[in-house]
DNA sequence: CTGAAAGCGCTTACAG
DNA sequence: CTGAAAGCGCTTACAG
């Protein structure tokens, strides 16, 4: 009887094809050990002439120990350079263990994340990796886990006993102040992402912290934070810069996006030699602008990295308790984070 | 008998608690019409206390007019801006769908590219879109797709009969060569990705059309082609400007790598007013170098909208014959694209 | 409106 | 070394 061509050809056919059964087949396909040599052969031969690819679904189905097939990853955005190079060193570590990624972008949206963690557990990812837009749990359908494992990346969202990675955001922003002070400021800003989102609340509270230590004057009008896209920043710092009669003399611009905002603005209103700028996160070409960006590098290849290597470690069984890893670089200074005081 | 509580519950477990027969269950959870309130309610009590998720795997195994629930998008890297961009777009377009993308990079590595194509047809994605690196059809296990659909994204693989969504290379090199020419230059050098790779071979033989057209010599040591990391472009250009003695008065950058290679050896080496550049594709900042860096723009999220939204209309049955589609856009100027030649 | 049986494409557990 | 039967978690096709 024929078969309609089209249709994707089944381990069954390819027994026919060899006129062996459907385990030996099975044996082949997955390299079991004890089919002889002939069968070995015929099966083969019936895969590459059928054109057969095992279908990854219907293996997994049944199989009790299997490898990690696929793992999920839910970030904002992933045309973000920060996120997109996470995703990369994510994928090489998954790559070595023959593992795809299922990544998808929240846009910072609790709603969608919620959704997006449960679309992942609907297709069975093996493993979670997670940059939460919230610290509340319950959008994480942390219940809905089960036994799969999840690790945060650049989060720690409240009472959570899961692993962790992420850059250390508050000695970070009290770097960047530090630094600043150090070259003479006292009227320092700052301008970042809500302070609903996790890593921007640390920095905003390293950069209080600093101020304070430092026993130096906070103005609530010089610290500006939102939930803004690149565009918007740009507005909202010419806006700040403008408006302010009297302006800090140096700012910490806690995002790589909320960096490139307020470079454009600065140079927009000539201001670019006048207030001295320390941004987190490395930015393309910064060191060509006159001046250069000051800035404290993350890493972000590095933090998918280890996030990938945590979750495949837990993935292989291990039961340690949770871990927190925490990564944090030195300034590179540029110019723009050197300026002296204006006034 | 007591479960153990850490399986996740099935379709029959639902069905056990909330005292109904399993098909019961399936009708419910896939919102089918024709179940009576009061089951209706019992049932989802039973999802809700016992947190199931359906498995989609299963669900997706015996199915037979799914909808589309996954997506492979294969390209060399993500972490290249570009196709991060490319990728969000078809995220959007996934979205929309209820659809998730499963993404990788290849490297531009042919065997590589070939094992991820593989790898996605085993997960069974619905369709695939790819950035191929390879114009040998063979790479692309096309055999092995069957009746999966593809889209290439900026590439066109010889002899192929699929959709293809891409900017316009060609048209493109011309543009820049000429925006040089007009702006009185007759030495111009050519710095591009390595020719195996389709839209790089499309660019440079813009190039060579526009300089034969313009009668103007072309040198082949000023074209400079190569496949090479970013800081291996800062490398290479240095050398390129400082060995010519007689250097190209104005160069076209093909890549936004090279670009960033390019500008940052112009600075080292002091000449970034004597020698013209333009660019393919924005990068970010370039208007804040001094100076602006002229480009071509791309508009990779725009690529990867198109490229959803053909590959799902073909997923939606569409029939037609493959589709073409040619992005160009117009240069934007911003200094450096219209310095005067310098001898 | 509801459910028991067969099947999707594989693996497991067992028998020879 | 090889294979027939049962099962993974669902949907389909059919019966009441």
């Amino acid at each position: 009887m024929q078969k309609p061509i089209s249709r994707r050809p089944t381990m069954r056919d390819v027994a026919d094809a060899a006129g062996v059964s459907l385990k030996t087949v099975s044996r082949v396909v997955n390299n079991e050990i004890g089919v002889s040599q002939d069968l070995v052969l015929r099966v083969d031969q019936a895969v590459t002439q059928l054109r057969y690819v095992p279908d990854e679904r219907a293996r997994t189905l049944r199989l009790l120990d299997a490898r990690p097939s696929s793992i999920g990853f839910v970030m904002s955005d992933v045309s973000n350079p920060f996120f997109s190079s996470i995703l990369r060193g994510l994928e090489e570590t998954a790559r070595a263990r023959h593992c795809l990624v299922l990544s998808a972008s929240s846009d910072n949206d609790d709603q969608r994340q919620s959704e997006l963690i449960q679309s992942l557990i609907q297709r069975r990812v093996a493993g979670l990796i997670v940059v939460s837009s919230s610290d509340d749990l319950h959008w994480l359908a942390i219940e809905d886990l089960r036994e799969t494992p999840l690790v945060f990346l650049d989060c720690e969202p409240a009472e959570h006993s899961y692993d962790s990675v992420r850059t250390d955001h508050h000695a970070g922003a009290v770097a960047m102040v530090t630094h600043l002070i150090k070259h003479g400021h006292r009227h320092i800003g700052f301008l970042g992402d809500d302070s609903g989102i996790f890593s921007a609340r640390l920095r905003l509270q390293g950069y209080y912290d600093a101020m304070n230590d430092a026993q130096l004057p906070i103005r609530e009008d010089w610290v500006r934070t939102g939930h803004l896209t690149p565009q918007e920043w740009t507005t909202a710092t010419l806006k700040f810069f403008d408006s302010a009669d009297e302006r800090p003399t140096a700012v910490v611009a806690a995002q790589n996006f909320v960096t490139i905002g307020t470079v454009r603005a600065l140079h927009q209103l000539g201001l670019q030699h006048q207030i001295a700028l320390v941004g987190l996160d490395d930015i393309e070409l910064g060191d060509l602008i006159t001046p250069g960006i000051s800035v404290l590098p993350q890493r972000p290849f590095e933090l998918g990295r280890r996030a990938g290597e945590l979750l495949f470690k837990r993935l292989d069984g291990a039961r340690q308790p949770a871990v927190r890893d925490l990564l944090l670089s030195d300034i590179v200074a540029r110019g723009s984070g050197e300026l002296p005081p204006s006034r």
